[in-house]
DNA sequence: GTCTATAGTTCGATAGAC
DNA sequence: GTCTATCGAACTATAGAC
């Protein structure tokens, strides 16, 4: 009788997977792909570092499953905070703090998740991060147009530039351990907006 | 007699190394960096493959070693372009036109610089290129606060901003081929400035 | 899952400098 | 005659195709 999968055995296994996965993204978010390291991951985990691979084919295939995991959180909270009613510069304004201050909470995490030296996967993935990011921008960006709120502009170019603008002025903070200045990161999106709070701020 | 390496063969060792960083230049200036195979640019250099591991330990230091050089160029080119007279706001202007005209003339090059992915160590080296793109920046951003030709502002936080800003509006056009508009983003970083064009652009 | 293609690296052989 | 720069086929690993 050749071997078959039970349910039970299933069910082991899935919880396996997702013990892993869950250790795996400790391991990002405290000490980004450097505690990375399958053995760091399986001792966490609780299992042996074979258990892993019978999961993932390579330590990439995990850590970027890791990563679109991580991602998919953080873009999701950004369009809640956006989604909220509000002027469409505030919802702009929204996506950019909410991101602001959830990467200044997990420094380490928004590190990995932003610039952390890593491989070419990961980088194919960040860019695919960051065009997520600006699809979200983008439709408050051209509402805000239409509606007359901001003048004239592509949107997709303001909210890729305020999307470039936002990562990178986060990774200063997050490289040198130094809080970031989320105030100032907010006048800057203002103004570059051009919107009507662009001389209160 | 012990055989010693005579000012000819240095010279002669010279150029062939000149000639294979040359050659590497060319490769990643058209093919980037999966035009960069050993192979392919010894070829291109008139070299065996092995001669070129006379000069580099591994590809990996040949193509940090042509990514650092071609950094430099790029650097001192916008650092150039802003040194011309004029206002502040027009120096930090010249910088983003310099960048974006340049990329949009050698787009496969500027891609690699900028976003292909590739590795751990070019990720850290862009790192290192970003930064020094902003140093240049954030100077005529302090001395157009400093002369109240821009409103109040962390000069090195707008200026890092500003170089995320427009690498992440380059990424689009040179990954779609599509000429990216080059006068929006001058809009962009006007607004951004808050400089007092803002209102004619 | 096997097989093929491709890429990075190595190394023994050769030719030429000393 | 000794030593080394150069060469390129061979080795090893990995990725993609079937």
């Amino acid at each position: 009788m050749p071997y078959r999968r039970t349910p039970k055995v299933q069910e082991r296994l899935d919880a396996q997977r997702a013990t892993i996965v869950a250790a795996a993204t400790e391991q990002l978010a405290e000490h980004g792909y450097s505690g990375c390291s399958v053995s760091a991951v399986a001792e966490r985990a609780g299992v042996a570092v074979g258990s892993v691979y019978q999961h993932f084919p390579t330590k990439a295939d995990l850590v970027v499953h890791v990563f679109r995991q991580v991602v998919t959180r953080e873009v999701d909270a950004v369009r809640a905070a956006s989604a909220r009613p509000g002027e469409p510069a505030e919802r702009v304004l929204a996506v950019f703090e909410t991101f602001a201050q959830r990467a200044l909470k997990a420094p380490r995490q928004a590190y990995a998740l932003l610039a952390e030296p890593v491989d070419a996967r990961i980088d194919a993935e960040r860019l695919e991060f960051r065009r997520a990011f600006t699809d979200v921008v983008a439709e408050h960006v051209a509402a805000g147009v239409k509606a007359g709120a901001l003048p004239p502009q592509d949107g997709r170019l303001t909210a890729a530039a305020l999307v470039g603008a936002a990562a990178e002025v986060l990774i200063g903070p997050l490289t040198s351990g130094n809080a970031g200045d989320v105030a100032e990161l907010r006048t800057f999106v203002v103004r570059a907006l051009g919107g009507s709070d662009a001389r209160h701020a």
